[in-house]
Formats: C-alpha cells, sequence, structure tokens
DNA sequence: TTGTAAGCGTTATCAC
DNA sequence: GTGATAACGCTTACAA
C-alpha cells in the first residue's frame, strides 16, 4: 500500500463528495440507493480501508475498550477475557488489552497510555488503584467497570462476587467436615481479590476457634510445580496439617500431585481444597473441593453494561454473580 | 474530564507555543532545559494526557502492533502473547490483541479492523490465510510475522518451528520403543499446526509399516475433559491400542486421568504422549512424554524481530526456534 | 439527497 | 531555541 487510499481517492474516482462516500462507509441511509452502489462498487475497487484514527479524532471516541487485567496466563483471566471479547464484538467495539502482572504501578502506566487512544470505556480489576489511576478513572466521562471482587464501591460499575465470602463459606465447610489443623498456601501476594480471601479464610476459622498452622503466601505465578512445592515446604513445617486450603485450583491440582507421589491419601491424610472451579480440576479422580466462580459471566457482563450504558440503557451499579462451593471429594 | 485539556491549552497556561509543548511531551532535547522544566510542571498541573489519536494521524503510524492469535484460553497462545508484550514494551509499542478462534474468516475481518488503527506491525499465527488477508499483508509497508510454523514460505518475517518434523520424531520415538498400535486424539479441526502435525505424525507410521488403529480429531477446545472423554471413545472402538498421541499436554493429561481412573497402568497399559511441553504436565506423577516447544521465546523473538525492522536493523527472514523430545515415564 | 467548510489534536517543516 | 503554518483523514454542522 505505498499511498494508501483515502476517502478524498474514493471521492474523486466516484465522481462525488468526500462526505457521501463517508456516509456510505458508515451505512448512512439518506444517501439514494444509487449513489451508494456505485459508490460501494468503487471502495471495493480500490480496496480502501476507512483511517479509524482520523474518524475518531473527529468523533472524539474510538470504539475501542481499554482492558487491563493482571494476567494472561492464569486461566481465569483468560476466560474473563473471552467473556468480554465476544460480548464486545456484537457491539461493534474492540478490546485493547493491557497486563498489569497484579502490578498498581503497571496499570497506571498502562491506563494511562490507553487513555490517549481515547477508549469508549474501560474495564480494570479490582478496586483497588493507585490514587493517580482513581483520579483518572473518577475523572473521566466513559464508563468505568471493575470486575472480579466487588465488595466495596465502585468507581462507577461493579461485576464480580464477594470473595470474602466465598472464602468464609469454604472455611465452614471445612470446619463442619470435622478438620481441625488448617494450612494456606497462596501466591502473587499482590493478587488483592486473593489477598482478601485469604483474609476472611482466617478469619472465620478464628470466629470458630480455630486458626491456621502454617500459612504460606508466595508471590510467584500460582501454577501446578508451585502447588507441589508449596505443600511440600509447608508439610515439612507442619507434618501434622489436616487440610490445606489453596488460593487457586491450579496450585490445589500440584498439591494433589504430591499426595499421589508421597502415597498420601486423599482426604484422609490430608484434605485439600482450592478456588475457581476450574473444569480441570474436576476431572481429577477425586473432583477437588473448591469454589466455583462464574469467570466468562463476568467479563460477558462486564461487557454487557458497557454496551447499555453506552447506549444510554440504565445499568446496574454493582453487580454480584455469586459464586457455588462444589463439594468434590478431596476434601 | 469534562473538557479534554489539550497542547493549546498547556501552551496557553505555560505561555510557550504549542509546538513547544509537543516537543517537551517527546522529550525533544532541542528545548532549553529551563523551557523543559517550566513546561513538565504545568503539564503535571493540568493532568495533561496526550491524544495519540491525533499524534499518530499526523505521523500516519501508531505504536499499536496487531497481534491476531487463535485463541486466549489456550495455554500456548497466551505464553506466546505474554513474550510479545514483554518485548515490545521494550520498544514502547502496545499490544492490540484479536482472537481468531482458529477461524480464517475471523482473522480476516479483524486484520482489517485492526489496519485501519494503522498499526506499526501485524503478528499472526500460521502460513494459512484467506486470500484477502494474504493480499492485505502482502500490499502493507509495514513488518509481518506469521509465527508458530515455519514450514513454508512467511509473507514478510517467520518465527516458530517445524511442525511436521516434531511430530515426526515423535512417532520415531514411539515406534523406537517398540509399540505397534497406535492411536491419535487431536481437536480444534482448524488449527492448522495442529492438522500439519496429525499428517507429519501419520505419515512417518506408514514410512516404517505402521499406521493409526483409530485417529479421531474433534472440533473443540483441547482441554482436560476432553481428552479424557476422547480417549474413552477411543478406547471403546480400539480397545487394543498400545500409544496414543495426543495433540496437546493438556488433553493428554485428560488421558492419563483416565487411566488412573480405569486402573490402567502407563505406559505399560496404555502408552500416552501430548504436545507443548506444559510444566503442568510435567509435575505429574509420571511426567508426560511430549515435544517441548519455546512458546514464549517464539513471542519474544517475533516481537524483537519487529523492533529490529522497524529501527532499520536487518532481519533473519525465518526463524527456526526448534523443539525438544521430552522423554517422560508416559510413554 | 448532496456538497462545503470548519474543525478534531497532533507533528513536520521551515522560518526566525 | 522557539514559533507559525500546513498537513494528517475523517466527521459535524450547515448550506444548497
Amino acid at each position: 500500500m505505498a499511498a494508501r487510499t483515502t476517502l478524498k481517492d474514493v471521492a474523486r474516482a466516484a465522481g462525488v463528495s468526500q462526505m457521501t462516500v463517508s456516509r456510505v462507509v458508515r451505512g448512512d441511509t439518506v444517501v439514494s440507493l444509487r449513489t451508494r452502489e456505485h459508490v460501494a462498487r468503487v471502495i471495493g475497487n480500490m480496496g480502501y480501508v476507512p483511517n479509524k484514527l482520523a474518524g475518531s479524532l473527529a468523533q472524539a471516541y474510538s470504539n475501542q475498550v481499554a482492558v487491563l487485567i493482571p494476567s494472561l496466563v492464569n486461566n481465569v483471566f483468560a476466560s474473563v477475557l473471552a467473556g468480554i471479547t465476544e460480548e464486545l464484538e456484537k457491539g461493534g467495539y474492540n478490546p485493547v488489552v493491557g497486563v498489569t502482572e497484579y502490578d498498581l504501578r503497571k496499570e497506571e502506566a498502562q491506563l494511562i497510555s490507553m487513555m490517549s487512544w481515547r477508549p469508549a470505556a474501560v474495564i480494570l480489576a479490582n478496586l483497588v488503584h493507585t490514587d493517580r489511576t482513581r483520579s483518572i478513572l473518577e475523572n473521566t466521562s466513559v464508563p468505568v467497570v471493575e470486575i472480579m471482587d466487588i465488595r466495596g464501591d465502585p468507581i462507577d460499575l461493579g461485576v464480580g462476587l464477594d470473595h470474602e465470602a466465598a472464602a468464609a463459606a469454604l472455611a465452614d465447610y471445612l470446619m463442619d467436615r470435622g478438620y481441625q489443623r488448617f494450612g494456606y498456601l497462596g501466591w502473587q501476594a499482590n493478587d488483592f481479590a486473593a489477598a482478601a480471601r485469604f483474609r476472611a479464610f482466617r478469619a472465620r476459622l478464628e470466629t470458630r476457634g480455630y486458626g491456621l498452622v502454617a500459612p504460606d503466601v508466595y508471590d510467584a505465578p500460582p501454577d501446578l510445580p508451585a502447588g507441589k512445592k508449596g505443600l511440600e515446604m509447608l508439610l515439612s513445617v507442619a507434618p501434622k496439617t489436616e487440610a490445606v486450603a489453596y488460593s487457586n485450583d491450579t496450585a490445589a491440582m500440584g498439591g494433589v500431585n504430591l499426595c499421589l507421589e508421597l502415597g498420601m491419601r486423599i482426604p484422609d491424610d490430608l484434605a485439600i481444597a482450592g478456588f475457581s472451579g476450574l473444569r480441570m480440576a474436576q476431572c481429577l479422580p477425586q473432583p477437588l473441593t473448591t469454589i466455583r466462580t462464574r469467570r466468562r459471566d463476568i467479563g460477558e457482563t462486564a461487557a454487557r453494561n458497557i454496551l447499555k450504558r453506552l447506549s444510554g440503557t440504565p445499568v446496574d451499579r454493582k453487580v454480584d454473580l455469586g459464586f457455588e462451593l462444589i463439594k468434590g471429594l478431596s476434601a
């Protein structure tokens, strides 16, 4: 495409004005059918591609939606993003993805960078941000959706679940099952939702007179090998642990694996619980006891609410998609 | 941000021209230190955010790189994307991600949409595209990198591995181990790299007088449950199968799981092999026999080559990152 | 139904 | 060093 063909080129070739071509491109029906067809043909021949840079500049807004998520490798956010993408496309919007790596500074930097593209809306995770980030979001005129955790007050819109309630429900379930010596293995110290779960889990144990024998939180990606290694270390410190709660299903699968290798019986020798409700973890010989969250739904709902808001439809300020305790065979 | 502050506003407030402010924003050192500091202060106070729409329009190119990948949920592409993102950021570029769902029509639509944002470069998967897609890519003046499979001729740049060679290597290994009755379980009929592996695997068996007892290819996401179910069906058709090659590690883990449940010994009753070399699959009680690919590296290299090309440095047209046979305990 | 003119907020270019 | 001016390619508002 040596010299890009522009509206002007098409207009000249079609013998009409730029505006008429512009109208045809955008499907404006005020243009007579005759000219519309004529221009459309010329456009096809010339391989004209509209320049949205110019279009959005003229319109003050783009059809891009800024999406800031902590991690792409984490299956949870991959699902959320899939939901966002699918739903956004229905409205003709495209997600522009930024990865924050659970780092609020990076979130801020990414947001600033994205705002300069004049997105039509912003989606980001959790309710905790830097002051600068908050200030930008509070002052923007475009819709902002904070997803995942909804305990607290969203800046504009919120979609997710109550992570503390979820963790408490799991703690209750485990205590009801009769376990007494609990361990906790968490990852990604900057994952605020996970941190909230950890605190709530521990607090719930304490309200009923129990406590954590050995809590450990690592600042690393919560993958299967990590879950294995974490449990190894925990057991070396507190070998009498009866039940271990993981911050994450994938890591919990690592724990299951270690037990298999050491010949420990689950849940008799050690009970294991996860968080997320990944399909994968339900395929273990003993399906994992865990909390199922509606990840994809969170993404879809966030996107849908943006579309609603952009079209002027009233939207619920906060949407709680809830969670579900999966009573597996691992605890 | 009721009325956005623009370059003009800042200029007025600082008592200089727009151009001077523009220079300061971009870190142009021709501006005297005095004015630079002064203007920087004013910018800070006013909370000015540059409008890249306008900037890129004026410059004819943006700092966005279009990235078209088949799937986000698939861990392989999540890693590739992570590599791309990290490396691109070093050069001040941002990825704009489009998901094609292994559908060439969607790839085409996404590409057209992205080209209208005047990206600085394009990254997409595989060498197979629609005619229209090819034509757009052949005619663009920006760098284009086709990743994953490199057997064949890239339009511009290519980074990946030879999937057929990898599949053949795996077939050889399995035959050398003495297996004779092979099954194959693949997913995502439109995944061209996977399809190439399937053909190559079968072809290699045939050159040595073997063949597939039961090949099955499903058009669904290759997750763990799918791998389990696929194997169930395969064994019901061909119970005497000795070794099953999976198109994908995650699905292979499903197969391992089924064996555990059925009490089948691996690899004595059934040998299982995967593809990708996910860390997760190496944490099974019996590490999976598989082919390790350098996913993250592919992303990094693709991005690095774009940066090189954009800065005028010569670049290898095709980069083969190779693969590695992991001799696990599952086959 | 179609066209004209004036921006949108930057940057390149060339004076000063 | 700094500034005026003309693009960049489109859309809005209004005129014909």
